[in-house]
DNA sequence: AGGGCTCTTTGATCCAGGTCAATGCCGTAC
DNA sequence: GTACGGCATTGACCTGGATCAAAGAGCCCT
């Protein structure tokens, strides 16, 4: 099954530099001092990945946690068949490493070119243990996870299609802090949409095209849409 | 909406008594020495519920948090026109209040008369902050539901419906600890069997029929199993 | 032990979304 | 520009599970 992939580009070793980061004050380093930075510096090193690249499969030995610095990061579970649920998209600041004790239990791939922070993860249980503060911002973090995966338990076990795609978009772009009627980039594929809502890249198409003509968003290239009436589309994704 | 409902029965306040509990090794409490637990008692309180009784609901000031110390919890989400998802079902040693906040981001009921150990949630955080350990422990714990959120995903958007059958069975009978050919109790109906699988009642029944036709398993009474064949039924689980 | 109520099973039909199959279009490379 | 390749859209048809509608158990209560 998994012959070892092309598993991103590394660059350098430890030279992280946190200085300059866009996520020191999203990630879970935003709750360090700078001498614990320093510490968790030293077991970390930067990582590059392009697009479609995978960071890990289910089912290894889960040697690394990360945080993402920049684009966007897909983790999902497949089945032997190859049907595939993913179960989450992360972007900049946002933490991997929550769900997973000595083996991952998704894979992770890149969607967009992303620049990421990987920590040994034994090393980083052990810096867990010394600072409780970063403990209690991953148990947050697990917290706000966790109530997400219940409202897409929700989405995937109750809702229909255009239910379920109202409820993306708004997600979405709540998540990348796009107001509505900006532009909202998906940097993900039609195939990625359906994978992470349960349904066929057709129907994911079919419903973006009812959405369009009952003029609740606007279709921008393939990979760009604008949400022109966010309160109809709260109303029908059930918000 | 919420009428306040028949809130369950609260059974005497301070008096929780933990060295015969049954729940002591297993609960958030088997990390916590005799003197620390004598804390957590102080904001504890013994709750009992009937079948059918709510404990709080989704949107509710979350004023407690709690462990099962006996019976069977559902949590659940609702959606306007009553379309339900239950997101999980808890048994004794569970911890209820990983996945909230200020407020509860779900309703919780009674599936068998059960008994609970409620903590006033605000100072529960405050104990949190004074005993990493026990937070080590709530992050443990929010990390095994998390990546058990996760295959539940997988099961609601990808499965179908032999096969969520299937690994509801295989999973239920693990969680109770029921070694396949003994008689597993399923305490909840099959309407619960189904909004937790996000199919309908009449699936989940039918779907009991096809695999019990297969020899797969043994149906008892309404309320009992028999897994006679867990690695074929695994088979078509998926696991 | 019988009566009644609720939950479950089974049957018949329907439909949302899946599947299969073209066609169309965007974005890139030359 | 324009040609190409991969993704997205659209169309026609099919099907798994939903819905609607009776029967048939368990199980409690008297």
């Amino acid at each position: 099954m998994s012959e070892r992939p092309d598993v991103a580009t590394f660059c350098g070793g430890a030279q992280v530099r946190c200085d300059l980061c866009m996520v020191r004050d999203t990630a879970i380093c935003s709750v360090l001092s700078a001498s614990e930075l320093a510490r968790l510096t030293r077991i970390a090193r930067s990582v590059h990945a392009t697009p479609g690249h995978t960071l890990f499969h289910e089912g290894d030995p889960a040697e690394d946690v990360f945080t993402v610095v920049e684009g966007v990061v897909q983790l999902y579970k497949l089945l032997e068949d190859g049907r595939r649920q993913i179960v989450g998209f992360l972007v900049a600041g946002d933490f991997i490493g929550l769900a997973f004790g000595n083996h991952y239990v998704y894979s992770a791939e890149a969607v967009t070119a992303t620049r990421l922070c990987a920590f040994r993860r034994a090393p980083f249980i052990v810096l867990l243990g010394e600072y409780p503060h970063l403990e209690q911002n991953l148990l947050a973090r697990a917290s706000t996870e966790l109530a997400a995966s219940h409202e897409h338990m929700l989405v995937l076990g109750r809702k229909s299609a255009k239910e379920r795609v109202a409820t993306f978009l708004l997600r979405f772009a709540e998540r990348r802090g796009v107001p509505p009627g900006e532009r909202l980039d998906l940097p993900m594929g039609r195939l990625e949409i359906a994978d992470y809502l349960g349904l066929t890249i057709e129907t994911v198409s079919r419903t973006f095209t009812v959405l369009r003509r009952e003029g609740l968003i606007r279709l921008e290239g393939r990979s760009s849409v604008r949400i022109l009436d966010p309160s109809r589309l709260a109303a029908i994704a059930g918000l």
